[in-house]
DNA sequence: CCCTCTTGGATAGTGCTACTCTCCAAGAGA
DNA sequence: TCTCTTGGAGAGTAGCACTATCCAAGAGGG
């Protein structure tokens, strides 16, 4: 298919086709004259992942392309791209280096790690963007006075366990290996939403079961 | 203190803090004479609450001014102020309104909650922002063609329902009652990226012990 | 062959938003 | 009195995701 046709089935309008072409985010299509380039269906997908990202994610024009490029190497390990492209997910807030909070953070996000079990993060992980948005949430909570040592945060690590569980299990059905890796990124940003919202709804429940009655 | 102390203790430029002064989301000072007003203690809570819902939850300034309009609205209940000020808070991402895929969100978000027993999300909540994330979102993830049932959004829902009962513990731990709605307020948002992050180095644990061996 | 229409490609512009710069007159303080 | 700071207001800035416009090279019908 042409560009118009891929704009019009991905109901993405062709100048922004055209944008994400040139930033890199959508391989060219097969050129078949100096004037015309032939699209297919992998094209299309990558297109709703971009959009997924982007729109959902919110994620900037260059981080997708980052994310896109591990989807895309096949030099590495299908863990490594499964890795390598979920990690470049950001989630910014970047910490404050040399703080005095910040490095408060770091112990506690190492002791909860420890305690959790979870020496992949703790080894491999320890820059990881993740890690880096962990301690830098911490040192927010910190900063404004909230608790925050491990015995308040392991309630949400145990939550994000069982997510993290399904997320995979999602991941593991599918066969192909492309496929997986974008299931991969795909959810991990998909999900967030579902998560955050339902745990809004859960609050509402739960403050209604808490200060509800006699209101 | 003046505002130049104000700017000093918060880490805000004078700039921003009037910025925030005229856009409203700072209650002016204590006029004390026509060039002077002085600010005290709750100004500087109140802005370290406006930099964790403008800079950490990515709030717009509009609805940062939303939200506090009903953390100060001592005409509600407890309950609702709670609530309400939470309620403020979305997460955009508004789905398309008389779409098929839409539609069929909401089918399933409204199973869900009956499946959960979330009475009060589903009668008074069912116009929240929150309500609305999670249609669009599931209708998102439809889109995309990846798999979003009750049975799929079941694991994450109970992950929600723990996480929210640890917040709204929390929250009941203060006394103070404009501390327990800013505390609301503010871990609603904090927490949020605790519980992104953790949830990402949990499935690069997960990926790890399913897919990490032979890499 | 001609004529119009579309295509891909490039450049510059738009709209939004959080923030910042610059200016000003009215005091504060020495 | 003289200088300096303050709060207030309007206009300007930066970054980013797009989008409008233009262009030359074909495509495609007659």
């Amino acid at each position: 298919m042409r560009l118009a046709e891929l704009s019009e089935r991905s109901g993405i309008s062709t100048a922004t086709v055209k944008y994400y072409l040139r930033e890199g985010l959508l391989p060219p299509g097969r050129r078949v004259s100096a004037t015309q380039a032939e699209y297919d269906e992998s094209h299309l997908r990558r297109l709703r992942l971009i959009r997924a990202l982007v729109q959902v994610g919110r994620l900037p024009v260059a981080t997708v392309r980052d994310v896109l490029k591990n989807v895309d190497d096949t030099s590495l390990s299908q863990h490594s791209r499964i890795g390598s492209a979920v990690w470049a997910l950001p989630h910014d807030s970047e910490p404050a280096e040399g703080d005095a909070e910040t490095a408060e953070a770091e112990r506690t996000s190492q002791a909860l790690l420890t305690e959790l079990g979870w020496g992949f993060s703790q080894s491999a992980g320890a820059e990881s963007p993740a890690y880096r948005t962990l301690v830098g949430a911490i040192s927010a909570l910190r900063r404004l006075g909230y608790p925050c040592g491990t015995e308040n945060l392991l309630p949400y690590a145990r939550a994000a366990a069982q997510v993290a569980q399904s997320d995979l299990e999602l991941v593991a059905s599918y066969d192909d290996a492309e496929e997986q890796i974008e299931a991969a990124v795909a959810c991990t940003v998909l999900y967030e939403p579902v998560l955050l919202s339902l745990r809004r709804l859960a609050e509402a429940e739960e403050s209604d079961r808490r200060f509800g009655v006699g209101s």
